[in-house]
DNA sequence: AATTTGAGTATACAGGTGTTTACTGAAAAA
DNA sequence: TTTTTCAGTAAACACCTGTATACTCAAATT
């Protein structure tokens, strides 16, 4: 019982200036679970977030500029989750590497909904920086899974015909098979995922030489 | 000189409505070119139509409703478009058959961005009527894709493994590629439709058994 | 110890929202 | 000709919106 001066930290400024601009993002992320971002309104991710309209001027000028933070984080943690997954597996056939791709994907979907209804929804009728920003966020993950997927084939299977063009079939499968899954009550979920392992895998097949 | 009595036709109370109703629909068609229908007014559509708020009702009881007979009229055109198209065609080679329907789609949504707009921006962030009539459009679009593939094949090519699969896959392609289109300048499109037609052969050939 | 900074508040503003109400006036029905 | 019907109007409602202003009061700086 020597120190327990941890339990009241004492937040300094910054610290907590932080902390509220992160209850501000997690908010916004939690009530674009059950609506389209664009429209949420500032007022309510402000009160969500325990304070008032005007605070929410001290963290972000607007809520396109909060949307463009949010589109940031999202696109991130979803690359970096699929990259890892492709990487940490072992050599193994390849229909079960895809399958591991899509579970994670899938798992990813079904707990973080919020983030992904935040990619795919304003990828129409946003503003145009909101789509400019999600478009690159799409070129991102072309381009890594492309590159994967040279790396993979060098290994295992023959060469791509165009490894740019597979990785765009793939994303296109991932994001429509996505928006499926958001509706779906669990026990559909896994039909779901076998079907998008076939057509991967179909999409693969019609991608070698 | 006989019969002028055609220039001021006598509109039945029937038709003056009809015609309302209509306004009211091209009126929400036309800013959904430039927004997301979720993000539309009552009142705007209304005032664009020019009638007040309050006759929005006589014609429907809430925008959702507007929505769905909007959603029922762009997912009929379209799929009788693709159809046509499909139909319409002489024997030919197969990627010259691709690019054809290609060349229609990418046209048809050129020529009418808010009618797309309205299928894809609804897909998330849509209320939940919404997002089944979505769904079943969607459902209808692969069924007749899968069966004009099946009829396809049996006169060209190899049979195909699994024809929905494909069929979903190919949909998948187009819809990704559609939204692309959305955002770009006339020029770009042309590397867009070759795109999107590569990918397409892509699926076929992964598809044959 | 005195001063400055700045995150968050309280309040007000002008304007937009969906919906309800009582109404008008012409077409349709009697 | 009289009566009924009903598409569309006008006005009001309670509420929500984004933004600007002047403020508080504690932490950070001097």
């Amino acid at each position: 019982m020597a120190a327990i001066n941890k339990n009241t930290p004492p937040l300094s400024r910054l610290e907590q200036k932080e902390k509220t601009r992160r209850k501000l993002i997690d908010t916004a992320l939690r009530l674009s679970a059950s609506k389209s971002f664009s429209s949420l309104s500032l007022r309510e991710v402000a009160t969500g977030a325990g304070i008032t309209a005007a605070g929410f001027y001290r963290h972000f000028e607007s809520m396109e500029d909060l949307g463009l933070v949010l589109m940031d984080e999202v696109g991130l943690s979803l690359r970096q989750l699929l990259r890892q997954t492709r990487r940490d597996r072992a050599p193994m056939p390849r229909r079960e590497a895809v399958a591991l791709s899509v579970q994670a994907y899938i798992d990813y979907i079904r707990n973080n909904p919020g983030l992904f209804q935040l990619l795919l929804g304003e990828r129409v009728g946003g503003t145009p920086k909101f789509r400019r920003a999600l478009h690159q966020e799409l070129e991102y993950f072309k381009q890594e899974l492309a590159s994967d997927l040279v790396e993979l084939q060098k290994q295992y299977g023959p060469p791509l015909r165009n490894a740019e063009h597979t990785a765009e079939a793939i994303i296109a499968l991932f994001f429509v098979v996505g928006a499926e899954a958001l509706d779906m009550d669990k026990k559909s979920i896994n039909s779901l995922s076998s079907r998008l392992i076939e057509e991967i895998m179909m999409v693969f097949r019609g991608s070698e030489q």
